[in-house]
DNA sequence: TTAGGAGTTAGTAAACTTTACTAACTCTCG
DNA sequence: CGAGAGTTAGTAAAGTTTACTAACTCCTAA
């Protein structure tokens, strides 16, 4: 590596500082970030300059000596951009913030398009969100189902008629932005490890249409061989059998824990025991991964009419059966912030992870 | 980070890059990494200064142009110490060079020792084998069983009678040589993965006395949230009920996949059925794990007459029949090569990753 | 008025680069 | 067969970049 990359890892570690702190003198990040007061008053020169991070002001601490300077990230004077493409019936589109706060949103319903037709309704939408921007753009972060390679293609999204989609490539070339896009999951899981306040080591399951879920492992998100990582909706779940899948097979966890399954399930029902036993069937698929990660927290995503409480309740329950107890291992199962908007914030997050150097 | 740090980076990019493609020029190196042929100069004389490399002289390569001198790393002229306390009745010792090749061996029955009498036992063994080095020893590194937490110290190993033991500091302080400690499983997945071939996306079964399990994910080891990944003996496999296991739970993977367990089934039934239904059942415990993380390859490790065959088989067929079946994204079940000697290459390896830097 | 902290300037050390050179070889041709 | 041309490896010197320490000015509370 060269001093060059040394340099860019600094500069991304007083973004990173400023982000999670919060505003503070140059003083004060030299001493979090044991650097030189010098040094650190040359990058963050570099910063202003770049327009990366901003002056405050006077603190208005009161102590002894020369009043401190405060800087922040920029955190008003940038923007990202937030797609999610997995949602109910519509395409979706916000400006965010660095804070993940959301300025401004675009939708477009998909109606009976697939294919072709989906893909210039999503540039559509791109445009017109682009120009709901009030401040200069980072970078578009894009949430989509199905599997994303290297290079931001849809390999394959069923859901919304896409075969081999070049997508992060026509929406940069169409906007002139830096463009990410990962699986909606994926995105999901970002948002809730940086806004959320989730730990190094938790499994984020998203419930929609199907069931798919975003890993973060040692901090860091996984991938997996083939770029599949997450795909939980198509495994065998138990031993006693199921109902038949839409993918031929019998017993898949889909079958139990999807929307469209479960409010049909409550509907014929008459009472929560669909809820009961899809959070079974989920705790089930998920004891080996809980176990063989040694995960810390299980998130559920989704609609809250569904998730929270006995579905929830029972994810938890058959966790514990399942798992040898350990007191200083404490597992939490938890749901979600703000589902409906998690995709948003999450493809917004990686933009901000890319642009200003956390990754 | 300091100028230093990106030079300590580059030293270990050249040993890395030595190390895994073997010797080469300085003008080769410096056009493999990317470096000007004045900075490889520069890092290999500190290098040799080191010991960590040698020159091998002059390359048999005829072309026009001054003979190139190759360099590698020091192969022969560094030892590094692996320690297995993992194996079957006796506490195992090797002398290994980088390439992993064991030169000199030690063992010491562990008999009806426990608790400190077996801490004894270790300190005797390491020492026996730090006096049949021929070389300079890089370090020691130690795989056992049960959970090791941050700074090498063994929080549980039921098996040896060890509770909250600072493995690490006790060899460190008996020697005078840099230790590291890990779970069994977790070398002897670092073993599969440097020495075996194996891939970034792969988990390692290892059955003993119990059956425990190390994962590589995206390149980089997996320890988990309290340093206990890999625990999936006391995991419930499945719904239909099964042995009560001696945690005091019932179904746990350990009653039908552990070396003690299969031997007397096999001893009972007359046939390989209890091989089949081990790897059904280690195949539906890894089904929901191979699905999330994506992975590539499933390897197993221990006893050959168990495993090799229609275990290995079972284990295959149930994932198939258990995942959705994507052509591009084949999985591979392999049995690990040498079990016996996994732990002590694998704790050997980890050695020479932090002491040559490919951390 | 003093002490101590914030922030800046000047100069230095370390780690890289580029430029230019020498050393050591192969190939070609008279 | 020997001299000269051409090429590559490796090194010396000079320059640049990125950090540091030393020393200073500015500022304010006590």
């Amino acid at each position: 590596m060269l001093p060059a990359h040394g340099r860019r890892h600094n500069l991304s570690l007083v973004l990173q500082m400023l982000y999670s702190v919060g505003a503070m003198s140059r003083a004060d990040l030299a001493r979090r970030l044991g650097m030189s007061k010098v040094t650190v008053s040359d990058l963050v020169a570099e910063l202003i300059e770049s327009g990366h991070a901003v002056e405050l002001g006077p603190s208005d601490q009161v102590r002894p000596g020369k009043p401190a300077t405060l800087v922040d990230v920029n955190r008003t004077g940038l923007q990202a951009i937030g797609v999610d493409l997995a949602a109910h019936e519509v395409l979706r589109a916000a400006v965010l913030d660095l804070d993940g706060n959301i300025l401004a949103r675009a939708e477009r319903p998909i109606g009976d398009d697939t294919g072709d037709a989906i893909t210039a309704r999503v540039l559509e939408l791109v445009d017109e969100i682009v120009s709901a921007a009030t401040a200069p753009i980072l970078g578009i972060g894009v949430g989509t189902p199905g599997i994303v390679v290297a290079g931001g293609v849809v390999d394959t999204a069923p859901n919304l008629g896409w075969r081999d989609v070049p997508l992060r490539d026509l929406i940069a070339d169409a906007t002139g932005l830096p463009v990410f896009v990962v699986n909606d999951a994926d995105a999901a899981v970002h948002a809730d490890y940086t806004l959320g306040n989730g730990g190094d080591d938790l499994v984020l399951v998203k419930i929609g249409r199907g069931v798919g879920c975003g890993l973060i492992v040692g901090g860091q998100r996984v991938r997996g061989a083939h770029f599949a990582a997450g795909e939980i909706g198509h495994v065998t779940v138990g031993t006693d059998g199921g109902a038949v899948c839409r993918c031929g097979k019998t017993g898949c966890l889909e079958t139990w824990v999807s929307a469209p399954r479960l409010e049909q399930a409550l509907a014929t029902a008459g009472d929560d025991s669909p809820l009961r036993e899809a959070g079974e069937r989920l705790g089930i698929a998920l004891a080996p991964v809980v176990a063989v990660l040694d995960l810390a927290e299980v998130v559920l995503s989704g609609p809250g009419h569904l998730l929270a409480g006995p579905l929830r309740d029972s994810v938890e329950q058959t966790l514990r059966d399942r798992l040898l107890a350990r007191p200083e291992a404490e597992l939490t199962v938890r749901i979600a912030h703000d589902s409906d908007d998690i995709v948003l914030r999450g493809a917004a997050v990686l933009v901000l992870w890319d642009q200003l150097g956390v990754v």
